[in-house]
DNA sequence: TCTAACTTCGAACATCGTTCGTGTCAAGTA
DNA sequence: TACTTGACACGAACGATGTTCGAAGTTAGA
C-alpha cells in the first residue's frame, strides 16, 4: 500500500540520482542499429527502440522527426562503414564491382534496412553523398559520359538495394518455409502435362540461398560488360 | 425497447432478401485491385477491402489466408494482363526488352504492388509461371546457356520490380515533397567548399520523374548488351 | 429431416506510429 | 539568490493496422 518506488532517503546524496545520461540522436541510431542487427527488422519499432533505451516511445520524437527519418539516419550510418580508394582508371571495372559488393555487404549485415530504404530516390546523408561521388568518379574514369555515368549509378544502386532486400527477406524462420514452397511448386509443375514450363523446371533447383552470391556477381559482371560496350564506342 | 431490427412483415416476399451475392476469392482480388489502382497502396488494408465489399474484415479470411496471400493473388492477376509472342531467335533482344517493359507497365498501373511483392523470390502463380517460361525461352533462343538464362531472368525480374516500386513511390503527394528535398540537397551541396561532390552536383538535375523511363531503358539496354557479349563468345 | 460442413461477421487482442500535455531540470537573467 | 525560460522526458491516449475467436447463419448431402 505504499508507492511502488520509495523516494531516496535524505542521507543518500542527491548526486546519486539516476545516471540516466541524456538521449541523443546518435545514441538512438546506435541502439536501433544494434536491435536491427541481431533481432531483424521486426524488432525495429519505436517502442522497441525506446524500451532498449529504458524510456518511452514519445521520448524519441524530440531527436528524430519520425520512423522514416530514423531509418534514413541508420542507413547513412551504415554507408559510413564502407571505405573506398581513389579512382584508378586502369582498374575501374574491378573498383566498380568492389564498390557494389561492399554496398550489399553493408546492407546485408543489417537485414531489413534495404527494404525500408528502397523507396528513397534521393541520397540520404553525408555518407550517401560520399559513396555516390566515389562511384560516379569511378564511372567517369572508365570513359563514360556524364549522362551514362548517372544512369549506370542509378541502375547499380537500385539493383544493389533490391538484391540486399531479397537476401534479407530470407532471415527469420522464412528459410524453411521458402524451401517448402519451392518443393510444392516443383511438384505442381511435375503434375502438369509433360513439356509445359520445361525451361522453368530445368532451372528451378538452381535457385537457392547458396547461389545468391553467384547471381549477384553475374548481374554486376553482365552490366559492366554492357558498360564496356558503351565506353569502347 | 424492441429489437433494433424488426423482422420483415409476412407480406414482403422472402425472395427480396438482401441480394448479397456470396464472397469469393476472385471478387476479393477484384475489388482489392480496384482499390489499389485508384487509391494507392495506403488504401489497401483488409478493413478497407472489406468495407468496399460491404462486410467486415473477418469475412475475408475464409477465402484468403492472410494479407500476403491476397497480395500474391493480386500480383498474379496483374501478370495475366501481359501477353507475349512465341520466341523468335532473330529478334530475341527486342523481345526480351519488350517483355521487361510490359512487366513494369503492368506493375506501375497498380502503384504499390511492386514494393509489396519485392520480397517474394518464388513465382507466385500460374501467370507468373507463364511469364517466366516465356522470358526463359527468349533468353535460351538468344544462345545463352541454361545457367546464364536463369541468372539473367533473375536479375531482370528483380530490377524490374525494384524500378516499378520506385516509380510507384512517387504517387500520393510525395512528388512535391521529393522535389523540395532535391532542392534542399542542391543548396546544401552548393554551401560546401567548391569541388566537393562535383560529379554528384553535375548529375543532380538529371534525376527527375521525366527521365525515369530513359533510366530504365538504359539499364535494360546495357544489361542486354552485356548478355550479347556472353552469347557471342 | 437431421447433420455436418462451410460462410459470415461482431467483437476483441496485440501492436503499431504518433501526438498532447504535463512534469522535470538546467542555464540564463535580474 | 530568486525567477524565468526553454529544452527535454515521458505517461497516457488516439486512431490505425492484421489477425483470431466464437457464435450465429446458410447450404448440401444422406
Amino acid at each position: 500500500m505504499f508507492p511502488v518506488e520509495l523516494p531516496d532517503p535524505p542521507w543518500r546524496t542527491a548526486a546519486r540520482k539516476p545516471v540516466r545520461q541524456p538521449l541523443s540522436r546518435d545514441k538512438i541510431v546506435d541502439t536501433a542499429l544494434g536491435l536491427l542487427e541481431k533481432e531483424g527488422i521486426d524488432a525495429l519499432s519505436m517502442r522497441r527502440v525506446a524500451q532498449a533505451l529504458n524510456t518511452g516511445p514519445a521520448s524519441l520524437y524530440a531527436h528524430v522527426r519520425n520512423r522514416d527519418e530514423l531509418c534514413e539516419l541508420m542507413f547513412d550510418r551504415i554507408l559510413g562503414e564502407i571505405d573506398f580508394q581513389p579512382p584508378d582508371p586502369g582498374r575501374w571495372r574491378a573498383q566498380l564491382k568492389q564498390l557494389c559488393f561492399d554496398q550489399v555487404a553493408a546492407m546485408v549485415k543489417y537485414p531489413g534496412i534495404a527494404s525500408v530504404v528502397m523507396n528513397a530516390m534521393i541520397p540520404l546523408g553525408p555518407n550517401a553523398l560520399r559513396h555516390g561521388e566515389a562511384m560516379l568518379a569511378i564511372l567517369r574514369s572508365g570513359g563514360l559520359s556524364e549522362r551514362q555515368a548517372a544512369w549506370a549509378f542509378d541502375a547499380l544502386g537500385l539493383y544493389a538495394k533490391a538484391y540486399a532486400a531479397e537476401v534479407a527477406s530470407w532471415r527469420d524462420g522464412a528459410e524453411e518455409e521458402l524451401a517448402e514452397r519451392g518443393r510444392q511448386m516443383a511438384e505442381y509443375m511435375r503434375s502438369l502435362p509433360a513439356g509445359t514450363f520445361s525451361n522453368l523446371m530445368a532451372i528451378g533447383p538452381l535457385f537457392s540461398a547458396e547461389t545468391a552470391r553467384e547471381r549477384f556477381e553475374f548481374a554486376i559482371d553482365t552490366f559492366i560488360a554492357g558498360l564496356d560496350a558503351l565506353a569502347e564506342r
